[in-house]
DNA sequence: TAATTAGTCTAACAATCATTAGATTGTATG
DNA sequence: CATACAATCTAATGATTGTTAGACTAATTA
C-alpha cells in the first residue's frame, strides 16, 4: 500500500493549496476586500497598502488556489471571489482565529473600547428596531460596496463624506455605524467622529459577510 | 492614519498564523488524524507516515496556532484538538477545496470508481435503514477512534481484523463502510475486499468530523 | 543508579515564498 | 501610429519554512 500513501499525499496537498493562499495576512487583507465588491487591481492595492506589482503577485496566488476570478473591463482587471463560500470560509476563519489566539483576542478588545450596551447587540432586535425607525443603521463603506451589499435598513454616508452630511443623521435616535469587517476601522472612526458632534453612536463589528453567516461561531 | 495600518497588518497577521498552520499537507493529515481520536506523537508520525521529529516539528506549529493541545501520560505526550470548531475547520477548508480545486474533484472521483446507487446516500434515509437494520453501517477505523465517536448504529471491525471476521456481517444486506473521511483509504479498501467476498458492500465518504456538519458545503 | 523510551530543542541546509525591479502585453486615447 | 495606462510576466534578492541530525529532557524500567 505504497500506492495509497502516494495518492493521499496528493489529495493533502491539493487541499494546502487553499491553506497556502490564507497563509499570508495580505491575500487575507484582499480576500477581505473582494468580500465587499469586485475590484481592480490598483483599487486592492491602495486600499491594502501595497504596491500594484505585489497587489497583482498576491491575486495570482489567489487565482492559482480558484479563491478569485477576473474580468477584463477596458485597461482594467476586476477581481471578484469566485464564489460565495470564499466569503463564508473568510469568516470562518478570522471567527476562529478570534476564538483560538488570546493576542488577537486582546487586539480587538483594546480597539473596541469596551462594547457599550445601550443598542441592542443581538441581530434579531437590532433588526427590528431598524425596521421601526429607531436606530439608524449607517454603512460607511464606498459608495460601490453599498451597492454590491448591504446590511438590510442600513444607509450609506462614506466616511469621507461623514463631515459634510452629518445634517442627515438624526441627534435623538442612536445610530449604529458599521464597515467592511471587525479589522475595518472606518466604522471605529466614524463612531469617534460622531461622538464628538454629540451623537449617539455605536459600533457594529460586523460586516456584510459575518452578517450573513452564522454569528461569530 | 499610519497608526491605523499597523493595527491592521496586526490584526491580518494573527489571522494569518491559522493559515499558515494549514498550509502544509502534513500538518492537514494530522488535524484529520486528530479529528478521530488524541494520539500520541509516535502513532500520529507512524500513521502519517513521516519521522517523529518532523511530526514533531509539525505538532509544535499547531500547537503554536493554538489548533491543538497536550497532555502528557507516563513516557507519551497525547494531542488533541484544542476545540471541536477545529475538527468543523477542517471540514470546512477540505470541503471548500473539493468544490474549488478541479485537481481534486478529478482525484476523488477516480478514487470512488462511481458512487453507486444502491444504498440511500442521503443521511436520513441512511440513518433510517440503518435503525431498521437494513444495512450494516461499518467503521473499519482502529478499535480506540471508533470509541471516541462514531456513527449512529456503527459496528466496528478494524480494517486489519475483517479478513478474519467476515463471519459477523451478513450476506444477505448491504454493508456501508466508512473510516476517517474522504482521504482515508480503509474504507475503499474494506469495500474491495467485501466486494471480494461476495458481500454487497458501499462506500461511505463521510467521517465523523464530516458527519457532524451539514453535509458537503 | 543506569539504561530505555518518548519526545523536545537547537542548529544547519535546502526548498519555498515575499518582494521589488525591469521588460512585456493588451487596451484605450491623442 | 505613437503614447500612456493597467496590469502581468520574468528574474533576482532576501526572508521564511521544511526537513534532518545530534544533543538534550523527563518519565519509566531494570
Amino acid at each position: 500500500m505504497d500506492n495509497g500513501r502516494q495518492i493521499k499525499d496528493m489529495l493533502y496537498e491539493q487541499v494546502a493549496r487553499i491553506g497556502k493562499a490564507i497563509s499570508s495576512p495580505k491575500r487575507l487583507e484582499l480576500i477581505e476586500l473582494l468580500c465587499q465588491a469586485e475590484k481592480a487591481v490598483e483599487t486592492l492595492a491602495q486600499e491594502a497598502s501595497i504596491s500594484m506589482k505585489l497587489a497583482s503577485a498576491h491575486l495570482r496566488e489567489l487565482r492559482n488556489a480558484r479563491l478569485v476570478d477576473t474580468r477584463r473591463e477596458g485597461k482594467n482587471i476586476f477581481y471578484r471571489l469566485a464564489d460565495k463560500r470564499v466569503a463564508d470560509f473568510w469568516v470562518n476563519v478570522h471567527s476562529l482565529a478570534e476564538d483560538r489566539l488570546v493576542e488577537l483576542q486582546e487586539a480587538l478588545h483594546d480597539l473596541s473600547l469596551l462594547p457599550d450596551e445601550l443598542v441592542p447587540n443581538d441581530r434579531e432586535s437590532l433588526m427590528k428596531a431598524a425596521r421601526k425607525g429607531e436606530v439608524v443603521v449607517l454603512d460607511v463603506r464606498p459608495v460601490d460596496e453599498y451597492l454590491t451589499a448591504h446590511l438590510p435598513f442600513a444607509r450609506s454616508i462614506p466616511l469621507g463624506e461623514l463631515k459634510h452630511r452629518l445634517a442627515e443623521l438624526p441627534k435623538d435616535r442612536p445610530i449604529v455605524a458599521y464597515c467592511r469587517g471587525p479589522y475595518c476601522l472606518m466604522a471605529p472612526d466614524a463612531v469617534a467622529l460622531l461622538k464628538d458632534e454629540g451623537y449617539s453612536a455605536h459600533l457594529l463589528r460586523d460586516g456584510v459577510a459575518e452578517w450573513a453567516r452564522p454569528s461569530g461561531n
